[in-house]
DNA sequence: GTTGCTTGGATTGCATACAAAGAAGCGTTG
DNA sequence: CAACGCTTCTTTGTATGCAATCCAAGCAAC
Protein backbone atom coordinates (compact mmCIF):
# COMPACT_ATOMS: atom_id res chain seq x y z
CA UNK A 1 0.00 0.00 0.00
CA UNK A 2 1.44 3.08 -1.28
CA UNK A 3 0.34 5.61 2.17
CA UNK A 4 -0.66 5.31 5.07
CA UNK A 5 -4.04 6.80 4.21
CA UNK A 6 -4.78 3.93 1.82
CA UNK A 7 -3.76 1.33 3.69
CA UNK A 8 -6.22 2.52 7.05
CA UNK A 9 -8.63 3.06 4.75
CA UNK A 10 -8.90 -0.55 3.19
CA UNK A 11 -8.38 -2.17 6.35
CA UNK A 12 -11.24 0.03 8.17
CA UNK A 13 -12.95 -1.16 4.93
CA UNK A 14 -12.38 -4.50 5.33
CA UNK A 15 -13.79 -4.44 8.94
CA UNK A 16 -16.63 -2.95 8.63
CA UNK A 17 -17.93 -4.66 5.53
CA UNK A 18 -16.65 -8.14 7.55
CA UNK A 19 -18.82 -6.91 10.65
CA UNK A 20 -16.29 -6.90 13.44
CA UNK A 21 -18.17 -3.39 14.27
CA UNK A 22 -21.70 -4.15 15.10
CA UNK A 23 -24.34 -1.16 13.20
CA UNK A 24 -24.20 1.72 15.13
CA UNK A 25 -20.80 1.65 16.60
CA UNK A 26 -19.28 5.13 16.54
CA UNK A 27 -16.00 4.70 15.56
CA UNK A 28 -13.46 6.82 18.14
CA UNK A 29 -10.68 8.62 16.32
CA UNK A 30 -8.28 8.50 18.68
CA UNK A 31 -8.79 4.29 19.78
CA UNK A 32 -8.38 3.84 15.85
CA UNK A 33 -5.18 5.63 15.42
CA UNK A 34 -3.56 3.63 18.67
CA UNK A 35 -4.67 0.52 17.74
CA UNK A 36 -3.62 0.81 13.95
CA UNK A 37 -0.30 2.35 15.27
CA UNK A 38 -1.04 5.56 13.01
CA UNK A 39 -1.92 9.80 13.72
CA UNK A 40 -5.38 10.88 14.00
CA UNK A 41 -4.62 12.06 10.16
CA UNK A 42 -4.74 8.93 7.95
CA UNK A 43 -7.73 7.82 10.22
CA UNK A 44 -9.59 11.04 9.18
CA UNK A 45 -8.38 10.92 5.78
CA UNK A 46 -10.40 6.51 5.81
CA UNK A 47 -13.56 7.87 7.79
CA UNK A 48 -14.37 10.44 5.74
CA UNK A 49 -13.77 8.37 2.44
CA UNK A 50 -15.89 5.63 3.89
CA UNK A 51 -18.65 7.91 4.79
CA UNK A 52 -18.63 9.01 1.23
CA UNK A 53 -18.73 5.38 0.09
CA UNK A 54 -21.70 5.44 1.81
CA UNK A 55 -20.67 2.84 5.03
CA UNK A 56 -20.13 5.28 7.69
CA UNK A 57 -22.72 7.63 8.81
CA UNK A 58 -21.18 11.18 9.73
CA UNK A 59 -22.50 13.97 12.17
CA UNK A 60 -20.36 17.00 12.27
CA UNK A 61 -18.81 17.79 15.74
CA UNK A 62 -20.15 14.08 16.60
CA UNK A 63 -17.80 12.01 14.95
CA UNK A 64 -18.25 8.96 12.68
CA UNK A 65 -20.71 5.45 12.95
CA UNK A 66 -21.38 2.49 11.48
CA UNK A 67 -24.24 2.76 9.11
CA UNK A 68 -27.28 0.74 10.21
CA UNK A 69 -29.41 -1.29 7.78
CA UNK A 70 -33.23 -2.43 8.14
CA UNK A 71 -33.93 -5.30 6.32
CA UNK A 72 -36.14 -2.81 5.00
CA UNK A 73 -33.02 -0.81 3.57
CA UNK A 74 -31.56 -4.23 2.47
CA UNK A 75 -34.58 -4.77 0.28
CA UNK A 76 -34.00 -1.49 -1.03
CA UNK A 77 -30.55 -2.26 -1.91
CA UNK A 78 -31.63 -5.56 -3.50
CA UNK A 79 -34.32 -4.09 -5.82
CA UNK A 80 -31.90 -1.84 -7.56
CA UNK A 81 -28.93 -4.40 -7.63
CA UNK A 82 -31.21 -6.66 -9.11
CA UNK A 83 -31.95 -4.43 -11.76
CA UNK A 84 -28.36 -3.86 -12.37
CA UNK A 85 -26.93 -7.11 -12.39
CA UNK A 86 -30.05 -7.97 -15.23
CA UNK A 87 -28.91 -4.85 -17.10
CA UNK A 88 -25.20 -5.98 -16.89
CA UNK A 89 -26.10 -9.05 -18.34
CA UNK A 90 -28.13 -7.99 -21.04
CA UNK A 91 -25.22 -5.67 -22.46
CA UNK A 92 -22.97 -8.56 -21.96
CA UNK A 93 -25.46 -10.22 -24.20
CA UNK A 94 -25.78 -7.51 -26.57
CA UNK A 95 -21.98 -6.84 -27.23
CA UNK A 96 -20.98 -10.84 -26.99
CA UNK A 97 -18.19 -12.27 -24.73
CA UNK A 98 -14.26 -11.55 -25.66
CA UNK A 99 -12.61 -14.98 -25.67
CA UNK A 100 -10.75 -14.00 -22.35
CA UNK A 101 -14.09 -13.32 -20.19
CA UNK A 102 -15.61 -16.30 -21.94
CA UNK A 103 -12.84 -18.40 -21.01
CA UNK A 104 -13.21 -16.79 -17.11
CA UNK A 105 -16.73 -17.70 -16.82
CA UNK A 106 -16.01 -21.03 -18.27
CA UNK A 107 -13.39 -21.55 -15.99
CA UNK A 108 -15.70 -20.04 -13.08
CA UNK A 109 -18.55 -22.84 -13.71
CA UNK A 110 -16.37 -25.80 -14.10
CA UNK A 111 -15.11 -25.16 -10.77
CA UNK A 112 -18.59 -25.07 -9.51
CA UNK A 113 -19.38 -28.49 -11.05
CA UNK A 114 -16.99 -29.63 -8.74
CA UNK A 115 -17.91 -27.88 -5.69
CA UNK A 116 -21.43 -29.95 -6.39
CA UNK A 117 -19.89 -32.83 -5.31
CA UNK A 118 -18.59 -32.27 -1.99
CA UNK A 119 -21.17 -33.75 1.00
CA UNK A 120 -21.65 -30.99 2.97
CA UNK A 121 -22.11 -27.86 3.50
CA UNK A 122 -18.82 -26.29 5.50
CA UNK A 123 -17.56 -23.25 6.46
CA UNK A 124 -14.85 -23.80 3.70
CA UNK A 125 -16.94 -24.57 1.11
CA UNK A 126 -18.71 -21.60 2.16
CA UNK A 127 -16.20 -19.46 1.07
CA UNK A 128 -15.34 -21.29 -1.81
CA UNK A 129 -18.60 -20.60 -3.39
CA UNK A 130 -18.11 -16.86 -1.88
CA UNK A 131 -15.32 -17.10 -4.37
CA UNK A 132 -16.62 -18.59 -6.98
CA UNK A 133 -19.52 -16.43 -6.82
CA UNK A 134 -17.49 -12.97 -6.53
CA UNK A 135 -16.00 -13.92 -9.77
CA UNK A 136 -18.47 -15.35 -11.69
CA UNK A 137 -20.60 -11.47 -11.31
CA UNK A 138 -16.95 -9.57 -11.14
CA UNK A 139 -16.17 -10.98 -14.52
CA UNK A 140 -19.61 -10.01 -16.39
CA UNK A 141 -19.38 -6.57 -14.52
CA UNK A 142 -16.02 -6.21 -16.15
CA UNK A 143 -17.17 -7.45 -19.72
CA UNK A 144 -19.91 -5.01 -19.77
CA UNK A 145 -17.22 -2.65 -20.08
CA UNK A 146 -19.35 -0.03 -18.57
CA UNK A 147 -17.12 1.44 -15.16
CA UNK A 148 -20.49 3.58 -13.95
CA UNK A 149 -22.22 0.09 -13.81
CA UNK A 150 -19.27 -1.33 -12.43
CA UNK A 151 -19.28 1.38 -9.45
CA UNK A 152 -23.13 1.08 -9.00
CA UNK A 153 -22.79 -2.62 -8.49
CA UNK A 154 -19.74 -2.57 -6.03
CA UNK A 155 -21.66 0.09 -4.16
CA UNK A 156 -24.48 -1.89 -4.34
CA UNK A 157 -22.46 -5.03 -2.78
CA UNK A 158 -20.77 -3.52 -0.07
CA UNK A 159 -22.97 -3.73 3.12
CA UNK A 160 -21.85 -3.77 6.51
CA UNK A 161 -21.93 -7.14 8.49
CA UNK A 162 -23.15 -8.85 4.97
CA UNK A 163 -19.81 -10.11 4.72
CA UNK A 164 -20.57 -12.09 7.51
CA UNK A 165 -23.69 -13.69 7.11
CA UNK A 166 -23.06 -14.09 3.09
CA UNK A 167 -23.55 -17.59 2.13
CA UNK A 168 -23.23 -19.47 6.24
CA UNK A 169 -26.95 -20.53 6.07
CA UNK A 170 -26.34 -22.43 2.21
CA UNK A 171 -26.90 -25.92 1.63
CA UNK A 172 -26.05 -28.14 -0.67
CA UNK A 173 -29.66 -27.38 -2.66
CA UNK A 174 -29.65 -24.00 -2.77
CA UNK A 175 -25.94 -24.40 -4.41
CA UNK A 176 -27.27 -26.39 -7.13
CA UNK A 177 -29.92 -23.53 -7.86
CA UNK A 178 -27.71 -20.85 -7.89
CA UNK A 179 -24.80 -22.84 -10.02
CA UNK A 180 -27.97 -23.85 -12.21
CA UNK A 181 -28.45 -20.20 -12.50
CA UNK A 182 -25.16 -19.11 -13.48
CA UNK A 183 -25.36 -22.02 -15.96
CA UNK A 184 -28.04 -20.60 -17.41
CA UNK A 185 -27.13 -16.89 -17.82
CA UNK A 186 -23.81 -18.23 -19.54
CA UNK A 187 -25.92 -19.86 -21.92
CA UNK A 188 -28.51 -17.09 -22.66
CA UNK A 189 -25.37 -14.94 -22.93
CA UNK A 190 -23.16 -16.93 -25.47
CA UNK A 191 -26.38 -17.29 -26.94
CA UNK A 192 -27.30 -13.96 -27.97
CA UNK A 193 -30.61 -14.36 -25.57
CA UNK A 194 -30.59 -10.32 -24.65
CA UNK A 195 -34.10 -10.24 -22.86
CA UNK A 196 -33.84 -13.98 -21.39
CA UNK A 197 -29.95 -13.29 -20.02
CA UNK A 198 -31.76 -9.85 -18.42
CA UNK A 199 -34.49 -11.63 -16.84
CA UNK A 200 -32.80 -14.26 -15.73
CA UNK A 201 -29.70 -12.45 -13.99
CA UNK A 202 -32.48 -10.17 -12.03
CA UNK A 203 -34.43 -12.53 -10.88
CA UNK A 204 -31.38 -14.79 -9.94
CA UNK A 205 -29.83 -11.54 -7.42
CA UNK A 206 -33.75 -11.00 -6.70
CA UNK A 207 -34.32 -14.49 -5.50
CA UNK A 208 -30.97 -14.56 -3.46
CA UNK A 209 -31.86 -11.33 -2.17
CA UNK A 210 -35.04 -12.33 -0.95
CA UNK A 211 -33.10 -15.46 1.24
CA UNK A 212 -30.35 -12.90 2.87
CA UNK A 213 -33.47 -10.30 4.07
CA UNK A 214 -35.29 -13.18 5.40
CA UNK A 215 -31.83 -14.04 7.32
CA UNK A 216 -31.16 -10.32 7.91
CA UNK A 217 -34.60 -10.19 9.92
CA UNK A 218 -33.52 -12.97 11.56
CA UNK A 219 -30.43 -10.87 12.61
CA UNK A 220 -31.95 -8.23 13.82
CA UNK A 221 -34.33 -9.38 15.88
CA UNK A 222 -32.11 -10.99 18.26
CA UNK A 223 -29.51 -7.64 18.48
CA UNK A 224 -31.19 -4.93 19.99
CA UNK A 225 -27.55 -3.36 20.71
CA UNK A 226 -27.39 0.51 19.57
CA UNK A 227 -24.12 2.98 20.38
CA UNK A 228 -22.07 0.69 21.52
CA UNK A 229 -18.15 1.70 21.55
CA UNK A 230 -15.88 -0.07 19.45
CA UNK A 231 -13.24 -1.56 20.30
CA UNK A 232 -10.24 -2.13 18.78
CA UNK A 233 -9.24 -3.24 15.46
CA UNK B 1 -22.78 25.32 7.73
CA UNK B 2 -21.59 23.73 10.19
CA UNK B 3 -17.96 22.87 10.30
CA UNK B 4 -15.17 24.05 7.09
CA UNK B 5 -14.54 20.77 5.62
CA UNK B 6 -18.22 20.50 5.08
CA UNK B 7 -18.33 24.14 3.83
CA UNK B 8 -15.55 23.82 1.84
CA UNK B 9 -16.78 20.37 0.48
CA UNK B 10 -19.59 21.97 -0.94
CA UNK B 11 -18.29 24.71 -2.75
CA UNK B 12 -15.68 22.63 -4.15
CA UNK B 13 -18.31 20.50 -5.77
CA UNK B 14 -20.26 22.90 -7.07
CA UNK B 15 -17.40 24.38 -8.45
CA UNK B 16 -16.44 21.03 -10.28
CA UNK B 17 -20.23 20.22 -11.05
CA UNK B 18 -20.31 23.46 -12.53
CA UNK B 19 -17.48 23.23 -15.25
CA UNK B 20 -15.20 26.10 -13.61
CA UNK B 21 -12.14 23.85 -13.47
CA UNK B 22 -11.71 21.93 -17.12
CA UNK B 23 -11.59 17.96 -16.98
CA UNK B 24 -8.20 16.77 -15.67
CA UNK B 25 -6.96 19.81 -14.11
CA UNK B 26 -4.71 19.04 -10.98
CA UNK B 27 -6.08 20.59 -7.70
CA UNK B 28 -3.38 22.24 -5.51
CA UNK B 29 -4.18 21.73 -1.78
CA UNK B 30 -2.12 25.07 -1.20
CA UNK B 31 -3.99 27.52 -4.03
CA UNK B 32 -7.29 25.85 -2.58
CA UNK B 33 -6.35 26.82 0.46
CA UNK B 34 -5.54 30.58 0.28
CA UNK B 35 -8.08 31.11 -2.25
CA UNK B 36 -10.85 29.93 0.61
CA UNK B 37 -8.92 31.43 2.94
CA UNK B 38 -8.61 27.98 5.23
CA UNK B 39 -5.45 25.49 6.03
CA UNK B 40 -5.01 22.53 3.94
CA UNK B 41 -6.94 20.75 6.49
CA UNK B 42 -10.58 20.92 5.88
CA UNK B 43 -9.33 21.09 1.70
CA UNK B 44 -7.99 17.38 1.95
CA UNK B 45 -10.94 16.12 3.35
CA UNK B 46 -13.02 17.79 0.82
CA UNK B 47 -10.68 16.41 -1.60
CA UNK B 48 -10.85 12.89 -0.48
CA UNK B 49 -14.58 12.96 0.06
CA UNK B 50 -14.82 14.20 -3.65
CA UNK B 51 -12.98 11.78 -4.91
CA UNK B 52 -14.76 8.87 -3.22
CA UNK B 53 -18.15 10.44 -4.68
CA UNK B 54 -16.15 10.11 -8.48
CA UNK B 55 -15.59 13.56 -8.77
CA UNK B 56 -12.14 13.64 -8.55
CA UNK B 57 -9.76 11.11 -9.28
CA UNK B 58 -6.99 10.51 -6.65
CA UNK B 59 -3.21 9.65 -7.46
CA UNK B 60 -1.18 8.76 -4.03
CA UNK B 61 1.87 11.21 -3.68
CA UNK B 62 0.54 13.18 -6.56
CA UNK B 63 -2.78 14.67 -5.23
CA UNK B 64 -6.29 14.92 -6.88
CA UNK B 65 -7.49 15.88 -10.44
CA UNK B 66 -10.79 16.52 -11.64
CA UNK B 67 -11.87 13.35 -13.48
CA UNK B 68 -12.50 13.53 -16.93
CA UNK B 69 -14.90 11.89 -19.08
CA UNK B 70 -15.10 11.01 -22.34
CA UNK B 71 -18.27 10.72 -24.64
CA UNK B 72 -18.36 7.23 -24.08
CA UNK B 73 -18.27 7.63 -20.67
CA UNK B 74 -21.38 9.81 -20.50
CA UNK B 75 -23.01 6.97 -22.93
CA UNK B 76 -22.52 4.18 -19.78
CA UNK B 77 -23.60 6.66 -16.69
CA UNK B 78 -26.97 7.51 -19.10
CA UNK B 79 -27.84 3.26 -19.98
CA UNK B 80 -27.29 3.25 -16.08
CA UNK B 81 -29.85 6.05 -15.34
CA UNK B 82 -32.01 5.21 -17.95
CA UNK B 83 -32.01 2.19 -16.18
CA UNK B 84 -32.23 3.48 -12.94
CA UNK B 85 -34.93 5.63 -13.28
CA UNK B 86 -37.51 3.62 -15.48
CA UNK B 87 -37.40 1.37 -11.71
CA UNK B 88 -38.47 4.03 -10.07
CA UNK B 89 -41.27 4.77 -12.39
CA UNK B 90 -42.00 1.29 -11.73
CA UNK B 91 -41.89 1.17 -8.35
CA UNK B 92 -44.05 4.43 -7.66
CA UNK B 93 -46.31 3.04 -10.51
CA UNK B 94 -46.90 -0.43 -8.06
CA UNK B 95 -46.66 1.86 -4.40
CA UNK B 96 -49.16 4.60 -5.84
CA UNK B 97 -48.43 8.12 -4.90
CA UNK B 98 -48.87 10.12 -1.93
CA UNK B 99 -51.13 13.08 -1.66
CA UNK B 100 -47.93 14.89 -0.94
CA UNK B 101 -46.26 13.69 -3.91
CA UNK B 102 -49.29 13.51 -6.35
CA UNK B 103 -49.21 17.57 -5.23
CA UNK B 104 -45.94 18.32 -6.15
CA UNK B 105 -45.73 16.44 -9.19
CA UNK B 106 -49.06 18.46 -10.22
CA UNK B 107 -47.70 21.56 -9.40
CA UNK B 108 -44.09 21.28 -11.45
CA UNK B 109 -46.52 19.92 -14.73
CA UNK B 110 -48.63 22.65 -14.01
CA UNK B 111 -45.22 25.70 -13.92
CA UNK B 112 -43.99 23.07 -16.80
CA UNK B 113 -47.00 23.75 -18.87
CA UNK B 114 -46.83 27.62 -18.31
CA UNK B 115 -43.41 27.51 -19.44
CA UNK B 116 -44.17 26.58 -22.65
CA UNK B 117 -45.65 29.87 -23.64
CA UNK B 118 -42.22 31.78 -23.77
CA UNK B 119 -41.25 33.16 -27.27
CA UNK B 120 -37.53 31.98 -27.53
CA UNK B 121 -35.14 29.93 -25.07
CA UNK B 122 -32.97 31.88 -23.02
CA UNK B 123 -30.52 31.45 -20.26
CA UNK B 124 -33.15 32.12 -18.11
CA UNK B 125 -36.23 29.72 -19.19
CA UNK B 126 -33.01 27.18 -19.48
CA UNK B 127 -32.41 27.82 -15.73
CA UNK B 128 -36.57 27.71 -15.01
CA UNK B 129 -36.49 24.30 -16.86
CA UNK B 130 -33.72 23.11 -14.84
CA UNK B 131 -35.44 23.64 -11.75
CA UNK B 132 -38.71 21.98 -12.65
CA UNK B 133 -36.98 19.43 -14.39
CA UNK B 134 -34.92 18.60 -11.09
CA UNK B 135 -37.90 19.01 -9.28
CA UNK B 136 -39.94 16.27 -11.19
CA UNK B 137 -37.09 13.93 -11.09
CA UNK B 138 -36.52 14.44 -7.31
CA UNK B 139 -40.18 14.11 -6.16
CA UNK B 140 -40.27 10.88 -8.23
CA UNK B 141 -37.01 9.46 -6.28
CA UNK B 142 -38.41 10.91 -3.15
CA UNK B 143 -41.93 8.89 -4.24
CA UNK B 144 -39.80 6.02 -4.14
CA UNK B 145 -39.19 5.84 -0.60
CA UNK B 146 -35.88 4.29 -2.07
CA UNK B 147 -32.83 5.83 0.12
CA UNK B 148 -30.05 3.29 -1.95
CA UNK B 149 -31.85 4.02 -5.03
CA UNK B 150 -31.80 7.64 -4.49
CA UNK B 151 -28.23 7.78 -3.63
CA UNK B 152 -27.27 6.06 -7.10
CA UNK B 153 -29.14 8.50 -9.16
CA UNK B 154 -27.83 11.50 -7.12
CA UNK B 155 -24.54 10.01 -8.47
CA UNK B 156 -25.43 9.14 -11.74
CA UNK B 157 -26.60 12.57 -12.30
CA UNK B 158 -23.24 14.24 -10.70
CA UNK B 159 -20.96 14.89 -13.44
CA UNK B 160 -18.03 17.39 -13.86
CA UNK B 161 -19.57 19.98 -16.27
CA UNK B 162 -22.10 18.55 -17.09
CA UNK B 163 -24.81 21.46 -15.18
CA UNK B 164 -22.64 23.80 -17.52
CA UNK B 165 -23.63 22.53 -20.66
CA UNK B 166 -27.36 20.90 -18.95
CA UNK B 167 -30.64 23.10 -21.18
CA UNK B 168 -28.45 25.41 -22.79
CA UNK B 169 -29.11 23.86 -26.47
CA UNK B 170 -32.76 23.40 -25.89
CA UNK B 171 -35.58 24.84 -28.29
CA UNK B 172 -39.06 25.06 -27.64
CA UNK B 173 -39.83 22.23 -29.50
CA UNK B 174 -37.08 19.91 -27.53
CA UNK B 175 -39.21 21.62 -24.29
CA UNK B 176 -42.09 20.86 -25.19
CA UNK B 177 -41.35 17.25 -25.45
CA UNK B 178 -39.54 16.74 -22.28
CA UNK B 179 -42.87 18.14 -20.54
CA UNK B 180 -44.92 16.03 -22.58
CA UNK B 181 -43.05 12.88 -21.86
CA UNK B 182 -42.93 14.49 -18.02
CA UNK B 183 -47.07 14.58 -18.37
CA UNK B 184 -47.24 11.08 -20.00
CA UNK B 185 -45.01 9.50 -17.10
CA UNK B 186 -47.27 11.37 -14.46
CA UNK B 187 -50.60 9.50 -16.27
CA UNK B 188 -49.05 6.35 -16.32
CA UNK B 189 -48.31 6.63 -12.84
CA UNK B 190 -51.32 7.64 -11.55
CA UNK B 191 -53.20 4.76 -13.90
CA UNK B 192 -51.25 2.64 -12.19
CA UNK B 193 -49.73 1.58 -15.72
CA UNK B 194 -46.61 0.04 -14.39
CA UNK B 195 -44.89 -1.57 -17.54
CA UNK B 196 -45.65 1.86 -19.51
CA UNK B 197 -44.60 4.24 -16.44
CA UNK B 198 -41.21 2.62 -16.52
CA UNK B 199 -40.32 2.18 -20.07
CA UNK B 200 -41.60 6.03 -20.75
CA UNK B 201 -39.43 6.77 -18.00
CA UNK B 202 -36.69 4.96 -19.25
CA UNK B 203 -36.68 5.87 -23.13
CA UNK B 204 -37.09 9.72 -21.67
CA UNK B 205 -34.03 9.67 -19.85
CA UNK B 206 -32.44 7.75 -22.80
CA UNK B 207 -33.15 9.92 -25.17
CA UNK B 208 -32.19 13.64 -23.59
CA UNK B 209 -28.96 11.27 -23.23
CA UNK B 210 -28.39 10.79 -26.81
CA UNK B 211 -28.63 14.59 -26.90
CA UNK B 212 -26.21 15.27 -24.09
CA UNK B 213 -23.97 12.86 -25.87
CA UNK B 214 -24.31 14.71 -28.70
CA UNK B 215 -22.96 17.57 -27.64
CA UNK B 216 -20.60 16.52 -25.69
CA UNK B 217 -18.45 14.98 -28.48
CA UNK B 218 -18.75 18.72 -30.32
CA UNK B 219 -17.22 19.86 -26.68
CA UNK B 220 -15.03 17.01 -26.59
CA UNK B 221 -13.57 17.72 -30.33
CA UNK B 222 -12.74 21.47 -29.52
CA UNK B 223 -11.00 20.87 -26.37
CA UNK B 224 -7.35 20.07 -26.67
CA UNK B 225 -6.62 21.23 -23.32
CA UNK B 226 -5.06 18.60 -20.16
CA UNK B 227 -3.14 18.70 -17.57
CA UNK B 228 -3.77 22.58 -17.04
CA UNK B 229 -3.08 23.81 -13.55
CA UNK B 230 -6.22 25.31 -11.53
CA UNK B 231 -6.71 28.60 -10.40
CA UNK B 232 -8.32 30.26 -7.44
CA UNK B 233 -12.09 29.52 -7.02
C1' DG C 1 20.35 12.35 -30.38
C1' DT C 2 19.05 9.54 -26.94
C1' DT C 3 19.38 7.34 -22.65
C1' DG C 4 20.26 7.29 -17.89
C1' DC C 5 21.49 9.53 -13.64
C1' DT C 6 21.50 13.37 -10.28
C1' DT C 7 19.79 17.07 -8.00
C1' DG C 8 16.72 20.70 -6.63
C1' DG C 9 12.18 22.45 -6.19
C1' DA C 10 7.48 21.75 -5.57
C1' DT C 11 3.74 19.09 -3.48
C1' DT C 12 1.68 15.75 -0.83
C1' DG C 13 1.74 12.69 3.62
C1' DC C 14 1.79 12.59 8.43
C1' DA C 15 2.10 13.91 13.27
C1' DT C 16 1.00 16.98 16.76
C1' DA C 17 -0.58 21.10 19.35
C1' DC C 18 -4.25 23.86 20.23
C1' DA C 19 -9.13 25.56 19.66
C1' DA C 20 -13.96 24.66 19.77
C1' DA C 21 -18.03 22.13 20.07
C1' DG C 22 -20.79 18.64 22.50
C1' DA C 23 -22.18 15.60 26.28
C1' DA C 24 -22.49 14.27 30.89
C1' DG C 25 -22.49 15.16 35.64
C1' DC C 26 -23.46 18.25 39.49
C1' DG C 27 -25.26 21.60 42.13
C1' DT C 28 -28.65 25.12 42.68
C1' DT C 29 -33.25 26.87 42.60
C1' DG C 30 -38.07 26.95 41.84
C1' DC D 1 -38.66 16.32 42.81
C1' DA D 2 -37.99 18.42 38.35
C1' DA D 3 -35.72 21.65 35.63
C1' DC D 4 -32.43 24.76 34.59
C1' DG D 5 -27.78 26.39 34.15
C1' DC D 6 -23.01 25.79 35.12
C1' DT D 7 -18.70 23.28 34.89
C1' DT D 8 -15.72 19.93 33.33
C1' DC D 9 -14.31 16.38 30.40
C1' DT D 10 -14.29 14.04 26.16
C1' DT D 11 -14.02 14.20 21.29
C1' DT D 12 -13.75 16.37 17.03
C1' DG D 13 -12.08 20.46 13.99
C1' DT D 14 -8.23 23.16 12.37
C1' DA D 15 -3.62 24.93 11.65
C1' DT D 16 1.05 24.17 10.96
C1' DG D 17 5.76 22.15 10.79
C1' DC D 18 8.44 18.66 9.13
C1' DA D 19 9.31 14.35 6.51
C1' DA D 20 8.78 11.69 2.33
C1' DT D 21 7.82 11.47 -2.39
C1' DC D 22 7.57 12.80 -6.99
C1' DC D 23 8.65 15.32 -11.13
C1' DA D 24 11.35 17.98 -14.24
C1' DA D 25 15.48 20.14 -15.61
C1' DG D 26 20.09 19.71 -16.33
C1' DC D 27 24.18 17.09 -17.13
C1' DA D 28 27.06 13.23 -18.50
C1' DA D 29 27.97 9.14 -21.06
C1' DC D 30 27.22 6.37 -24.91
Amino acid sequence: MATRGLSVTNKLREAVLGGDYAGGTRLNEVDLADALAVSRTPIRAALSTLAAEGLLEYRPNSGYAVKTFAAKDIEGIYVVRANLEGLCARLVAQQGLSDVHRGLLHKVLAESEELQNVESWTDEVSDLWRDLNDRFHNTLIEASGNAHLAMMLRKSRAIPLLNQLKFRWFDMGTLARAHDDHSQIFAAITGGQVVRAESLAEEHVYRSGQRIIEHWRKMDSRKPAGGTKARAA
